[in-house]
Order: structure tokens, then C-alpha cells, then sequence
RNA sequence: GCCGGAGUGGUGGAAUGGUAUACACGUGCGACUCAAAAUCGCAUGCCGCAAGGCUUGAGGGUUCAAGUCCCUCCUCCGGCACCA
């Protein structure tokens, strides 16, 4: 037999899958549905890394599995398909730099990675591959927009974006920290970014926050997940309070009033002063009207933080600072007392009303502020504390009650009238309903701003009438092409505006006059759907046809990094939601189960990266080891979801393990299965199925090792229980199975085959290995016959003489058997 | 600061409360070879000649029995972070 060729068996394999069209999802099928889905690839330039390989290897060994599994009676009918979020910024800002249009680069990136991606063997239905980029996807991309903006979902307002002043163009978050790591700064150039307000596009995924949060109790992911995207909503539950104003001596405005938002209802009697923050809109107001004493003082400090960029805001010094607004003040409404208002940037516009009651007793911000602007601190909670010694028990309770310290602890009420010596849950309810406020929540979640001033997205489908009004594209002129005819470099302007082309278009459509939107869509909202279209890619009426929904989705197993997550699976999240509440699908979660592969880091256990030069690529290994070892190497390394090092030294292991393979093939006979070997057998065809199922696949591979080990000791291999073991590599290493699958003499795909069944009865040994423990220490290990009863085993152990030695008459106080495990005596000394 | 996750041989890692260190890498010795590589065999947690003792980040607890459950602490990694 000739030696074990990779590089010829696996062409051979890849080129069979291909000529048959192997891994189609079936369209008519009497099997249970299966829709396994790995998170669809960016198609950069550099090709597919280890993380990539690690992802979809999983993917494509569950979804071999599930092909041949019939544990269902039925089978499973397998959906597996693979497609391109080929939209986005590298591409683009490629070109600024050389010209090259971004649809080439991103052509000539999608071959390599289908290519690549056929070189590791994975068995995807390539009859529904799709591209985010390609008018057909990109149509149904702009589709979703029309349908938000129709259903109230999609709106325009003012927002604030990154701007460098020299580039005139529009910088993402990211895109404002430079290469040596200073923040606020333009990537590019290096130049202090501003805050500019533009009109931008919203989708209003805040209407789902409720359900963002709870739904997530119906869906297997990983808790760690839940809990990212929980904390991104960031719903807490609190008081809504007003707070009347009172204005210099005369009383006419005191109808005016201050809402606040409070976690902390319970402390209203230690609210000593009050926050706006600097967007709120009474500040504006009043400096309009000129209300205050100190109208300029409280703009310039307004206009000050305007500037500054959101990041400056949280990262500047964590030093408080504010301006009092003064002629003003307002009245806590549970003791009556004047208390005066300040405007400070660490409360943040957007959240709960955008105005605090500050306690400063019992919350550090609160406490840091009035500690600089010299504010009265009043303790209202009465503190639990614990510490070393009475003495600084004493010392802590006294600073506390005098302002000295900020106490964030809950407990019972002081200093707070007849509420003294309430407990604090009862409190935060009863002080709300004596200040007539109400129990409400709140949310971090923003409305998510989808326009970006990027050339290489989809085009966002709205003209505007000469007046300036935004109307939505009809359907009928979709997709609303992106434009060819455009500068690459900034100009200060969205590259669309330069496009002739679609000026023309669009007077051409829609009148004289009319303009079209020249922003695209965030990529995010191509990748918010896509799972839809791989049920249905190629419909021209509508994104997924019904049925199509009905048949595929949700998506039965999701397979992602963890990394970068929290916002696309939201998103997903979002669109489905949205797609519910108008009736187009009756489910409400996208992705019933979802796990995340780790991430592959350098043999140093340092991150690769190019910079660092210590990049493994997935060619570099299927070079010269083959796809297959490449496959069950990265399964090997660790934990499907852990982090883990990569070693190139112990990818020898595996090859070793598919060579050895190989090489028993030869050794292959008709002699009948011995009981200890069929036993082993089975027992590895529970062991890899079971691990499949629940994705340990390091272990998996390590169950496959062993039966190897079990079949080189033999004489001669039995061919049923070569044929099993072949089987169970299938998934894992599949050219060499189908190898191996057809040189033993099989017809057929290996991939089209049963999974072997087990039987239970045949898992068991009739002898079985147990320890006998005396005062928990293991001195013997007996064979015992399995149908041993527990006085047999006793007298068993006792007669083993190593056992007998650490035993004293009459001292025994317990001896107990458990069955098949272990015999444990405990003698006392 | 808050919320997660993890600490097991020289290394990656394995272990439904039941023989800790499976599987693999590496290393050592041996076989084959003129020699080397490859391959095959044996050994390989630590201390000890042995008997035996010790060992899953540290310390305590529950249990006949703890890597696994409970409490306290330490370290590392990831995410969020002025969210009232």
C-alpha cells in the first residue's frame, strides 16, 4: 500500500464533494431540520487566519455528525452554508490609499477565501453562498431600512459624530486612537478631533429593550454572553421625582420642575443639591432667557463640554467639575428644603431625565463633587459596617455620620423624619408615593445610529425633495445601486455626494431637483439578516420567502468568536424582533443556541498579530500537514471555547495518529470482534457522539486516539470495527475517512453513511477495576466480577493481604461498596 | 471600581463527589540502521534504595471519599466602566 499522500487524497475528496454537489441542503425532505451557522466571515486580504479555521472546523464536524446521526429515527436534514460580510472599511480605506476600487479587493478577497475554505474539507452548501456586497443581497439589505422607516423603527435626527478637522471626514470610535495608543486624535493624520452635529439615521432598537433582556431566558448561550448583552441594556429600576423650582424671590415660575431619575428613592432626604446635565434642555433655556445671574458663566461652561468628545469626557481627568446655576434652586420635595442646581458633565444627558438628585453621603460621585464645591453632606442610612477592631468601627460609623465618608451600602433610614428606622426596600417605595413619584426603569441602550459617511456600504435607500424633505425609495427601484463614479479620498463630504451618476438618477426618478441620501448603511445592519437569506438566497421578490422561514430558521447552532459579539448579535436580536411585531416571522429569537470558539493565541501565549510577526496561517499548516490534521489538531489544542496557545510541535501528534491509521488499514481482517474490543468500540461510539453533541471535541479526538491505541495491539483488525472507527473520524478528518472508506471496500460516500449505533449492555465490562480505600487511602485495586454483591466485595478486599495489613480487628467503624467503583473501610485509631 | 472566567506534571490539557495526572507533546533508555531521520517498544508528577509519604494557587470546612461542594484569601485573563 502506498504511503498516506494529504495533499492527493484530499484534492481527490474535495473534487468528488464538488462534482456531486455533496453537502446541498435537501429541499424536499421527510428529515428533521438542522440549521448550523458559523458567523459569516469578513473577506480581508490577508485570507483565512486560525481563528477562521477553528470556527468553521467546529461547525462542519457537527454538521457532518448531524447528517449521519438517526438517534431522531428520522435523520437530519442539514442547512450549512457560508457567505460574505463583505461590506465595510478595510476595503475602503485600501483604496484611499492605492486607488484600487474596493470591489476588487473585495472580489479577489472572496476567492481566496472560498478557496481556502474548500481546503479544509468543509461540507457547506455552496448553491446558497452570498455576498453582503452584491446588488441581489444589498437590495434586501436597503429593504429592511424601508421597512423600519415604514413602520416607525427608522428615523433622522441630529447626532453628534467624530470629525478631524484636517481630513475633513467623519472618524468611527476606533478610528480615533492613533498607532502609538493616544486617544482623541485622527488615526490618519494625528490631529485633535472635534464633536460635529450631523443629521444621522436611527434605528429605534430601543422600542425592544424589555424584550432585548428577557428573552434572553429562552435561548442556550453562554451565560457570560447574556450577561454582556444584559449589562449593554443596562436596565435598572428606579424613581422618577420631580422637584420644583424655585427662581430668585418672585414666585411666579415655580410651576417649573425638575425630573430626576434615582436607583436610590430611599435617600431623598440626603439630596443636598441637584445636577443637569449639560445637554439637558432647561439649561439652554434658561441661558436663553437669561434666567440666571450667571447666564455666561454657565454657557461657557456648556460650550466647553460640547467640545469635548465622548471619550475626553470619560477619560479626562476623573476630576468633578461643574458650574452652580445661580438665581435658581429647587426644592427637595421630601423636607422642603432649598438645595441648589448644578450643571456638571459627569451626568450624562442620555440616561434616565438627564438630572440627578446628588446624595453625596451615599454615592462617591456625588460625594467627590460636593467635596470640591464645599456642598453640605447629609447621612441618611445608617451604616452596617464590619472591620478589624471596635476601634475603627467606631472611627468609619463616626466619619460617616459626619460626612467624612461616603457610605454605598444599603440599610435602615436616619435623619429622614417619620421614615426613620424604615428598612430601605420599603423605603425606596413609600418616599416615592409620599413625593408622588413613580416607579419606573431605565436604560443604557441607545438608539442605534446607523448612517455612516463611508463609500463601501450599502446605500441608504431615501431622497430628498428640494425642499429637503427624506423620502423613502419605493421598492420598485431597488436595489438603489451604489455608485462607481467617486474620489476615494476625503473630501469632506460622504463620497457618495461626489457621484454624479446618482444625482442624475435620481433627478431622472424622482424630478428635478431632488437629491439623494449620499450616507450608507453601518455594516452591522447587512450582517442583522443574513441568516434569513441562506434559507432562500436566491428569491428576487423578497428577502426569505415564508415558507423558507418556516422551514429553516431560527438557527439551530450559532458559532462565533466572542470577541466583537455583543453588538451584531443584538442587532440580530433587534431585526428579529422587529420582523415578529410585524408578523413576518413567529419566533423571536434568531439563534436558539450559540457557542463561541476561543481564541487561538501565538505558542508564547501572546496574541498574533502581523506587527509581532508571530501569525500562523491555516495554509501554512495544510501545506504540509493536509486539511485533516489541520482540522483535528486545532480540536486538539484545548476547550473549543477556551483560549488556548497554538504549538506547531505537537501538530506531529495528530499527523502521527492519522498516519498510524493509515498504516492499520493494511492490518485490516474479517476475524471475528473480541468482547473487550467490541466493548471498546462501543463505548468510544457513545463517547465521541455524546462530546459532538455538546461540542467537547478535544475530548472527542483523545476517545478516537485511544481506540487507535486499543487496535494496534491486536493480532488483526476487525473490519466492522475498523469500519465504526473510520466512521467516527469521518467529521473530523473527512478526506481520509473517504479514503480509508472506500479502500476497505465500501461504495459510497462515508459522509452519506449511519452513524454507528451503540448498545448500552455492551458498554458495561464483566469485570470491573476497584479500589479499595482504607481511611480514604487506596492500597489495592481488585477485579471484581460486576454482579458482585457488597458482602462478597467486602470479604473480597479484606482477604487481599496489602489490604488486610492496614485493617485492625475490632477497630472497623464503616465499610461500604460501591458497586463497580470502589470498597472504602474506615478503621479508627 | 463592577461583572464574568480560570489557576492540575517540563508543556497543551483530562477527570457524572469514587483509583488525580486520560490523550498528546517533550524528554530518557532500548530495537532497527554503517550512521542519522522516520518508525516501533519501554519509562516518565515529586521525595525515597525500599516500605511508604506528599501532590490539583493558599488556608479552613462538609463527606467514608473533594481538582470537583461551601467559606476566606491570593494571582492571572476577559468584558464594562462618572449609567445616578
Amino acid at each position: 500500500m502506498e504511503k498516506y499522500d494529504h495533499k492527493k487524497i484530499e484534492k481527490k475528496w474535495q473534487q468528488r464533494w464538488e462534482d456531486v454537489q455533496a453537502f446541498r441542503a435537501e429541499e424536499n425532505s421527510s428529515k428533521e431540520k438542522l440549521y448550523v451557522l458559523g458567523m459569516f466571515p469578513y473577506p480581508s486580504g490577508a485570507g483565512i487566519h486560525l481563528g477562521h479555521a477553528e470556527n468553521y472546523a467546529a461547525t462542519d464536524i457537527y454538521s457532518r455528525f448531524k447528517r449521519a446521526d438517526r438517534r431522531n429515527a428520522v435523520g437530519y436534514n442539514v442547512l450549512h452554508p457560508m457567505g460574505w460580510d463583505a461590506f465595510g472599511l478595510p476595503a475602503e480605506n485600501y483604496a484611499i490609499k492605492t486607488g484600487v476600487p474596493p470591489q476588487k479587493t473585495t472580489d479577489d478577497a472572496i476567492q481566496t477565501f472560498r478557496k481556502q475554505l474548500k481546503e479544509l474539507g468543509n461540507s457547506y452548501d455552496w448553491s446558497r453562498e452570498i455576498a453582503a456586497n452584491s446588488p441581489e443581497y444589498y437590495q434586501w439589505t436597503q429593504w429592511f431600512f424601508l421597512f423600519l422607516y415604514k413602520n416607525g423603527l427608522a428615523e433622522k435626527r441630529l447626532a453628534k459624530v467624530n470629525w478631524c478637522p484636517k481630513d475633513q471626514t467623519v472618524l468611527a470610535n476606533e478610528q480615533t486612537v492613533s498607532e502609538s495608543g493616544e486617544k482623541g486624535v485622527c488615526v490618519r493624520c494625528g490631529t485633535k478631533i472635534i464633536q460635529r452635529d450631523l443629521e444621522q439615521w436611527f434605528f429605534k432598537i430601543t422600542d425592544f429593550s424589555d424584550a432585548l433582556v428577557d428573552d434572553l431566558d429562552q435561548v442556550d448561550w453562554p451565560e457570560s454572553t447574556k450577561i454582556n448583552q444584559r449589562n449593554w441594556i443596562g436596565r435598572s429600576e428606579g424613581a422618577e421625582i420631580d422637584f420644583a423650582i424655585r427662581r430668585g424671590l418672585t414666585s411666579a415660575d415655580n410651576a417649573e420642575k425638575i425630573t430626576v431619575f434615582t436607583t436610590r428613592p430611599d435617600t431623598l432626604f440626603g439630596a443636598t443639591y441637584m445636577v443637569l446635565a449639560p445637554e439637558h434642555a432647561l439649561v439652554a433655556d434658561w441661558i436663553a432667557k437669561r434666567a440666571l445671574e450667571n447666564n455666561d458663566e454657565v454657557a461657557a461652561y456648556v460650550a466647553s463640554v460640547a467640545n469635548k468628545t465622548e471619550l475626553d469626557r470619560q477619560t479626562d481627568e476623573k476630576e468633578k467639575t461643574g458650574v452652580e446655576l445661580k438665581g435658581i434652586k429647587a426644592i427637595n420635595p421630601a423636607n422642603k428644603k432649598e438645595i441648589p442646581i448644578f450643571v456638571a458633565d459627569y451626568v450624562l444627558g442620555g440616561y434616565g431625565t438627564g438630572a440627578i438628585m446628588a446624595v453625596p453621603a451615599h454615592d462617591e460621585r456625588d460625594f467627590a463633587f460636593a467635596k470640591k464645591f464645599n456642598l453640605p453632606i447629609r447621612c441618611v442610612i445608617k451604616p452596617l459596617l464590619a472591620a478589624d477592631t471596635e476601634e475603627q468601627l467606631e472611627q468609619k460609623r463616626a466619619n460617616i455620620l459626619q460626612g467624612l465618608e461616603c457610605y454605598t451600602q444599603n440599610g435602615d433610614l436616619i435623619n429622614s423624619g417619620q421614615f426613620d428606622g424604615l428598612g430601605w426596600i420599603d423605603a425606596k417605595q413609600k418616599i416615592t408615593e409620599f413625593v408622588g413619584g413613580k416607579m419606573t426603569k431605565t436604560y443604557k441602550l441607545r438608539d442605534w445610529l446607523v448612517s455612516r459617511q463611508r463609500y463601501w456600504g450599502a446605500p441608504i435607500p431615501v431622497v430628498y425633495d428640494p425642499e429637503g424633505k427624506p423620502h423613502p425609495i419605493p421598492e420598485e427601484h431597488l436595489p438603489w445601486l451604489l455608485p462607481t463614479d467617486v474620489e476615494f479620498r476625503p473630501t469632506g463630504t460622504s463620497p457618495l455626494g461626489l457621484s454624479k451618476e446618482m444625482v442624475e438618477r435620481t433627478e431622472r426618478i424622482f424630478g428635478k431637483g431632488w437629491r439623494p441620501e449620499i450616507d450608507t448603511l453601518d455594516t452591522f445592519v447587512c450582517s442583522s439578516w443574513y441568516y434569513f437569506r441562506f434559507g432562500d438566497p436566491h428569491n428576487s421578490r423578497e428577502f426569505a420567502s415564508k415558507e423558507s422561514i418556516a422551514k429553516w430558521q431560527p438557527v439551530d447552532l450559532y458559532m462565533g468568536g466572542a470577541e466583537h459579539t455583543v453588538l451584531h448579535l443584538m442587532y440580530a436580536r433587534f431585526f428579529t424582533k422587529a420582523l415578529q411585531k410585524f408578523s413576518y416571522v413567529n419566533f423571536t429569537e434568531p439563534f436558539k443556541k450559540l457557542r463561541h470558539q476561543g481564541l487561538i493565541l501565538a505558542e508564547d501565549g501572546s496574541k498574533m498579530s502581523k506587527s509581532k510577526g508571530n501569525v500562523v496561517n491555516p495554509e501554512d499548516i495544510i501545506g504540509p500537514y493536509g486539511a485533516d490534521t489541520l482540522r483535528l489538531h486545532v480540536m486538539f489544542l484545548g476547550p473549543l471555547e477556551a483560549m488556548k496557545p497554538w504549538n506547531t510541535k505537537s501538530i506531529m501528534g495528530v499527523r502521527r495518529f492519522i498516519e498510524r491509521t493509515w498504516a492499520l488499514s493494511q492490518n485490516v481482517s474479517d476475524t471475528p470482534v473480541a468482547a473487550e474490543t467490541e466493548r471498546i468500540v462501543h463505548q468510544t461510539i457513545k463517547k465521541v457522539g455524546d462530546d459532538i453533541e455538546t461540542l467537547k471535541l478535544n475530548t472527542a479526538v483523545s476517545a478516537l486516539m485511544m481506540l487507535l491505541n486499543h487496535f494496534a495491539e491486536l493480532p488483526k483488525v476487525p473490519r466492522a470495527a475498523f469500519s465504526a472507527f473510520i466512521q467516527l473520524l469521518a467529521p473530523f478528518a473527512p478526506h481520509v475517512a473517504e479514503e480509508l472508506w472506500e479502500k476497505l471496500g465500501n461504495k459510497g460516500f462515508i459522509h452519506e453513511t449511519a452513524w454507528p449505533a451503540f448498545d448500552l449492555a455492551k458498554l458495561v465490562a464483566s469485570v470491573a477495576k476497584v479500589a479499595v480505600q482504607v481511611n480514604g487511602k487506596v492500597r489495592a485495586v481488585l477485579e471484581l466480577s460486576t454482579g458482585v454483591g457488597e458482602v462478597e466485595a467486602l470479604a473480597a478486599a479484606r482477604a487481599e493481604p496489602v489490604v488486610a495489613k492496614w485493617l485492625v480487628e475490632g477497630r472497623e467503624t464503616k465499610a461500604m461498596y460501591v458497586p463497580g467503583k470502589i470498597i472504602s473501610f474506615v478503621v479508627d485509631h
